[in-house]
DNA sequence: GCCGTTTTCGGCCCGACTGTTTTCAGTCG
């Protein structure tokens, strides 16, 4: 089995977490810190090691003499004896525990200890037999917490978020395509309909000779578990726990089948009714007309000719689900023309505008995100690091922001001698902070002198609906703030969002002229999609941003469009897929 | 266990909240 840097990352904040049960100090911090790193390496550990031995390895960031070891180890064998034998002191199942907020390694350890908790169905028998609440340190209102806790880890399992598998599916679906017996190939489902989190993956291939293609496709190095194996249709597990099914269907079909693959559910449902309606019957197989007690095919061979039989413009999979869109669709009589929105593209981004740097939490240079930004094609990035209340980041204060703003002066000015003809501009940003009663962690003469001020909220997580909707309204009535990053605080199968009365953020964001994010970070997309639709329908201005750490999050930038597109914006409504100028008029002066 | 040097070992992002205590450990960002 190819082991990956996500692979070995996983493992080393496994091993932190081990090591943090037992108390060992220090070792953890180390652990996760090359862990984070891995994890963003832009080049496979496997392949430094190819070309440079544990040599190469060791010039990684944070990785010395014996964790050089065990990446080596890993790579070599598949296994770490370290890591068995760590497990072997605390066989306590960690994954099973994430996503518990306030449930730390520490903690588990604990009621390993008292309780024999082994994993989270050990926990909620504990739990629920009042067992927890007796174990020293911990009582009812940690119960209760915990309870809360696997109530939300149960809502949220069994799906992977799109944005972090979407390489392995695509990785799946190239070396598909790379079949001489393939000769077309789509991943449909959620995927395609780019859903927040998807439960399988569903995959469609037309070819004449499925068999080649299905024994491919079952003996692939991730395979876990075949459960079908058949000319039409074969179905496996992965051994990171998703499902991935492929069908074959015939040329003649792969309209029907594609439209009937991608879903949603209530989304053919509706379209089957109106099949109905025409006289016409739908399936996966295609859309039929019945003469003279026959079956005869019709419009199938793509989706368009297929929406169009039915008398509706062609629907974008993002749309798919019943909420609105098939009415939409509805081609007039006169001139063929739908209410359907022109949705923002996929390539209508100029900039972005949250990035963070190596100046607080950031893993790379302003020189470095730059350079990776321009090379995705962006005209402009935002820099905009943490401020002083998030300690944690080194977060820049008054005086320290102002020593960046040399930085970025500087990278400009770099820019513009050596690329004369290719415009490229860094703004200078922030991630302000809004403190607990609204206010904010920078001065408003230093916010008044940035290009771009982003707020956000960090802390007190926990206050009414009330206080924490009107905290967020007073910070977007300073004259200064033109966006609302990550406007509610959730992350995805980790954190519920903050309690918000988001009707009422949208009206205040449309009062005071206030930008709101679709921030594109795979676990956040925050705004959702529902939420976005609120705001393209409240005429409320969005930027779509990467929210990126490190280069490699630069990409990410793809699933804030999914999100827009789902929310149905259209470029009209993201100020970032504007022209510059456009753009820089709109913000707060 | 890594790093940065003061080349051989000391220091390791830190402040605030929560729930348990009654002075603090654990967790989070």
């Amino acid at each position: 089995m190819k082991i990956t840097n996500r692979d070995i990352a996983r493992l080393f904040y496994e091993i932190a977490a081990y090591l943090e049960m037992q108390a060992v100090p220090f070792k953890p911090r180390a652990y996760e810190k090359v862990a984070e790193v891995i994890e963003n390496l832009n080049e496979e550990a496997g392949l430094i090691y190819e070309r440079g031995g544990s040599k190469a390895l060791g010039e990684i960031p944070g990785v010395g003499v014996s964790i050089a070891e065990k990446i080596e180890e890993l790579l070599r064998t598949g296994s770490l004896k370290y890591y068995k034998e760590l497990k072997k002191k605390t066989p306590v199942d960690l994954n099973s525990f994430r996503g518990i907020e306030g449930l730390g390694a520490k903690s588990i350890a604990k009621l390993y200890r008292a309780l024999n908790v082994k994993n989270i169905a050990d926990l909620e028998k504990a739990a629920l037999s009042h067992k927890i609440r007796a174990v020293e340190s911990f009582g009812e209102k940690s119960e209760e917490n915990i309870l809360k806790g696997i109530e939300f880890v149960k809502k949220s399992s069994g799906r992977f978020v799109l944005g972090f598998v979407m390489p392995l599916v695509r990785e799946i679906e190239s070396r598909l395509r790379g079949l001489k017996e393939v000769d077309k190939i789509v991943v449909a489902g959620s995927v395609r309909r780019r859903k927040e989190t998807i439960g399988d993956i569903d995959i469609l291939v037309i070819s004449k000779k499925p068999n080649a293609v299905m024994d491919f496709f079952v003996a692939m190095p991730e395979v876990a578990r075949v459960y079908a194996h058949g000319e039409t249709k074969s179905a496996i597990k992965l051994n990171n726990g998703l499902d991935v099914d492929l069908r074959v269907v015939g040329q003649e079909s792969y309209g029907a089948a594609l439209n009937y693959f991608t879903g949603s559910k209530e989304h053919n449902v509706a379209l089957r009714e109106m099949a109905i309606k025409r006289r016409l019957k739908l399936n996966e197989y295609g859309l039929f007309k019945k003469k003279s007690n026959r079956e005869m095919r019709i419009a199938c061979k793509t989706e368009e000719e297929l929406y169009d039989a039915l008398g509706l413009a062609y629907i974008e999979p993002e749309l798919r689900e019943n909420n609105g869109e098939i009415e939409a669709a509805i081609l007039k009589d006169a001139n063929k023309k739908s209410n359907l929105p022109k949705l923002v593209g996929y390539g209508d981004l100029y900039g972005d505008l949250q990035i963070q740097s190596n100046w607080t939490d950031g893993a790379n240079s302003i020189e470095e995100m730059a350079k990776t930004a321009r090379g995705l094609g962006l005209e402009y990035i935002a820099i905009t690091d943490h401020t002083k209340r998030l300690a944690m980041t080194h977060g820049l204060d008054d005086e320290r922001i102002k020593d960046q703003w040399k930085e970025i002066d500087a990278v400009n000015s770099k820019f513009k001698s050596t690329n004369g003809n290719k415009k490229f501009k860094i703004l200078k940003g922030t991630e302000c902070d809004i403190l607990k009663d609204g206010s904010l962690d920078l001065s408003d003469s230093v916010l008044s002198r940035l290009d771009v001020v982003g707020v956000s909220v960090h802390s007190y997580f926990n206050l009414s609906r009330k206080e924490q909707t009107e905290r967020i309204k007073r910070a977007m009535e300073n004259p200064h703030v033109d966006i609302l990053f990550h406007p509610t605080g959730r992350i995805i199968k980790k954190r519920e969002a903050y309690d918000i009365d988001i009707d009422d953020i949208i009206r205040s964001a449309k009062k005071t002229g206030t930008i709101l994010e679709i921030d594109a970070y795979p676990d956040r997309l925050d705004l959702k999609d529902e939420y976005v639709r609120k705001c393209v329908d409240a005429g409320v201005k969005l930027t779509i941003d990467s929210d990126a750490h490190s280069v490699s999050h630069l990409a990410y930038i793809e699933y804030g469009i999914s999100q827009a597109r789902r929310g149905w914006a259209t470029r009209e409504d993201i100020v970032n897929a504007w022209p510059f100028e456009k753009m820089l008029q709109y913000f707060k002066r």
